[in-house]
DNA sequence: GGCGGCATCTGAACGTTGTCAAGATGATCT
DNA sequence: AGATCATCTTGACAACGTTCAGATGCCGCC
């Protein structure tokens, strides 16, 4: 039997060396930002020789693949949280945002790597963006229970666009800068992140104008 | 007499090895990406040994924040000519976002230089700021002329965090997903990226609300 | 006008990285 | 038990970033 991409119950030789990779992968990553994962290092921190990763990724980037799938699970989850938070439809898709922000800040490595694979996805497995697609469905979902029009393809694909653009936007920006004085000025980080997700109509509103 | 960052008339060996690896380094970022930019490869193409970089920049990153200068000096000059454009001004505003993820769009790597650059901007001389600064200026003025109450420093501000990153996030959007089904139903690139905008407030009416 | 000094460039070297091929190891199947 | 095959190690290679001692050519100074 194959170990077909879910968990496989009983290993061979190590216990189980592509979960231990990916999970010394993503622990370097957040330790030492994505420039300093090396492939040896993680194989080092797994206690494996240097080669051994190689019977598990054909390439450092696949190794990357799926420390991204694992951030975009994460990602989900987060947003799955946030959905099932008791406020009203409209503040829904504004909390969406929010949490999509703090999620990018509480992991600033791992959202970076989430994106750099995401960028050459032409040579990228499907399976990686399944994650991905489930998120970017899940504000599609919670746009239209907050009253956008069903009906309206264009429109709705043109405005969960919109709130990722700006969600995403926001995301790198707090990377960059801290906006410390506004974030005190206004009371919060929070107060921020809804100040500035404000200006985008469908955060601020819901779709209903 | 030091070079001092501006061009200087008499070089010494080379004529203007600084420049010319500048240029280079450009040249090879547009042509495979980021990460295939190496030192030496830059030094191969410049026609120099592997260790003459060294005498000019004393790093690698310090070559890309080079690279990343001359990024934003040719956005600000994007800039320039969007407000330049005889619009009026609430859609001066709109077309300041069109051309920021234009330029992205034309220059994707060089793009995401800038943007890896400006990441940890502790360690950078100010200097490499200096246009980034501008630009960010440049769309706090424009948001002025369109209307915006200039007193109003808070609301200033988070509108223009609001505008560059709804922009931004468009930009990076754009650099994973080609969007090509929407933008063939809505009849072109810019109608798409209009479209998308249009969901910021700022975007769309100038901030007159 | 020759000379010393200094910025500039070269050559070789070190340690590290990603990757591969050949062999050892041990679980699993009949 | 013995074969099979996935798994892991060892050893090697090219390329990379970086450093250092020395060569090279331009400058100002006497």
């Amino acid at each position: 039997m194959k170990e077909s991409e879910a968990a496989d119950p009983r290993p061979y030789h190590h216990g189980d060396l592509r979960r231990a990779l990916v999970e010394a992968a993503v622990r370097l990553v957040e330790a030492d930002g994505p420039g300093a994962m090396s492939l040896r290092a993680v194989a080092r921190e797994a206690g494996v020789s240097p080669a051994a990763p190689y019977h598990h990724f054909k390439d450092k980037s696949e190794l990357l693949d799926a420390v991204a799938h694992e951030g975009w699970e994460k990602l989900d989850l987060a947003f799955q949280a946030a959905r099932d938070a008791q406020t009203s439809p409209p503040d829904r898709v504004r909390e969406l945002g929010v949490a999509y922000v703090r999620f990018a800040i509480a992991h600033p490595a791992l959202y970076r790597v989430m994106y750099d694979c995401s960028r050459d996805k032409a040579d990228m497995p499907a399976h990686v963006h399944e994650n991905e697609e489930s998120a970017y469905r899940r504000v599609r979902d919670v746009l239209i229970s907050a009253g956008a029009d069903p009906t309206d393809e264009v429109g709705l694909e043109l405005a969960t666009i919109a709130c990722w653009c700006a969600a995403h936007g926001l995301a790198e920006m707090t990377s960059f800068k801290q906006f410390n004085a506004l974030k005190a000025e206004l009371g919060g980080e929070d107060a921020f992140l809804r100040g500035v997700l404000g200006h985008v109509g469908v955060f601020a509103k819901g779709l209903q104008r």
